[in-house]
DNA sequence: TCTGATTATGACCAAAATATGAACAAAAAG
DNA sequence: CTTTTTGTTCATATTTTGGTCATAATCAGA
């Protein structure tokens, strides 16, 4: 529930001031792009912290499908297209593509809002409040790690590189993602930083440590086994 | 995963007839229920298969949105609601109690079609991407090859060199697309270097290393048989 | 069958990548 | 301001690997 971000990406600053206005009063962070390459350079750049993302169709320099498609092929997060009354052909085509939901322009505020909440609630939904690893169980709203019942202290880092690699089970990480999503984009420092992290987090996991692989000239992979 | 039943409830046969055609033809099985009370009895009898359902509003008896509140007492089951051409009013509503979609009559097969696939996927955990080259099994995103559901180890190279070759299946590859493609443009190492991985990997998938054919004179070729 | 060319194989080692421990710096807490 | 915790860097140890080489086996053509 907590500090919600929604990305609109409309070219006209009206739409983006209006949508803005109702979002945040229900009280959710806002980040705009005026074109479809701000929205893709936003989204990299925030990419942990959107929840969804609301895509206009038409605009300059890249449009709204062409965005689409390169979000999806990283990311799996809700986008509402934007569009102005809907001819089917491209509902269709969207669908497939992925996405969640369409709102025709014009649209109410209210209605804007409900299907965002919907949305939200739906994804929110199929991710349970606890999430159990093998015996390495996470509690997202709480932040704590429990291994085999025991608590275990981590540390901002530590806690935030090791949901992320279980988020991504079973998922090869390069050293390059890891470093993306889990430190800031423009972090330039030691490529040790990243192992030593790992010694901590296996050290804390026990036995349970080797959940994390290595993969030599890769990065790390999490897999229970 | 295959099997996915949806659940019609409409009180017009000929609207039913419509919809349970197309979803048939793309392989869903389908109940029916004519009105609010026989949907309620059908989603109890069926509750564990049924994975979608589309509920007509307006409805005898009971209209839709009765039933939509009963059944989200006990149920997440994605529902999609069908609507006359929608007052504001009616959507906000439904959001509130659960609905996952809205589809305006008169629709067209094709839209209806692709929004419930549109919800299946995102309901549906996402299964991983696997390869079946006759028994060795490449994950491309956990980079992990099994041979007859066994587990190998594989270096990078290896990896990478096998990844090469059964993405090529069929093809014969020369030494240099080998070289250019696995390794650097700039290798200019000893000619043994791409047997000798070879033969670490024939020997790594056992038996089936003969699918790696030896191009005497030319390279290497993958190929089932 | 013989022969030269090509490929297979096993052993070896240097280079590369990672693990680790300790020291240091930076931030947070008191 | 001092103490404590956390994050990063660095030097060193350890492991894995990729590549080389020598030798054996295989092949294709004469």
């Amino acid at each position: 529930m907590n500090d919600v971000t929604v990305l609109i990406v409309d070219d006209e600053s009206r739409m983006r001031k209006l949508i803005r206005d109702f979002l945040m009063q229900k009280g959710y962070s806002i980040l705009e792009a005026a074109d479809g390459e701000e929205a893709l350079k936003m989204f990299e750049e925030h990419q942990n912290k959107i929840s969804i993302i609301l895509l206009d169709v038409m605009m300059p320099k890249l449009d709204g499908w062409s965005v689409l498609r390169q979000i999806r092929q990283t990311s799996k997060v809700p986008i509402i297209m934007l569009t102005a009354r809907g001819e089917e052909q491209d509902e269709l085509f969207g669908f497939e593509l992925g996405v969640d939901e369409y709102i025709s322009k014009p649209f109410s505020p209210k209605i804007l809002v409900a299907r965002v909440e919907a949305i939200l609630k739906r994804t929110k939904g199929d991710e349970k409040e606890l999430k159990d690893y093998g015996g390495i169980v996470i509690d997202v709203e709480g932040r704590t790690v429990t291994v085999d019942g025991k608590n275990v202290e981590m540390s901002l880092r530590e806690y935030e590189l090791l949901k992320y690699l279980v988020d991504n089970e079973n998922i090869a990480l390069s050293r390059d993602k890891i470093l993306n999503n889990v430190w800031n984009y423009d972090y330039y420092g030691d490529s040790r930083t990243i192992d030593s992290h790992i010694k901590k987090i296996r050290h804390k996991l026990g036995k349970k440590g080797k959940y994390i692989q290595t993969m030599r000239g890769v990065g790390y992979k999490f897999e229970v086994k």
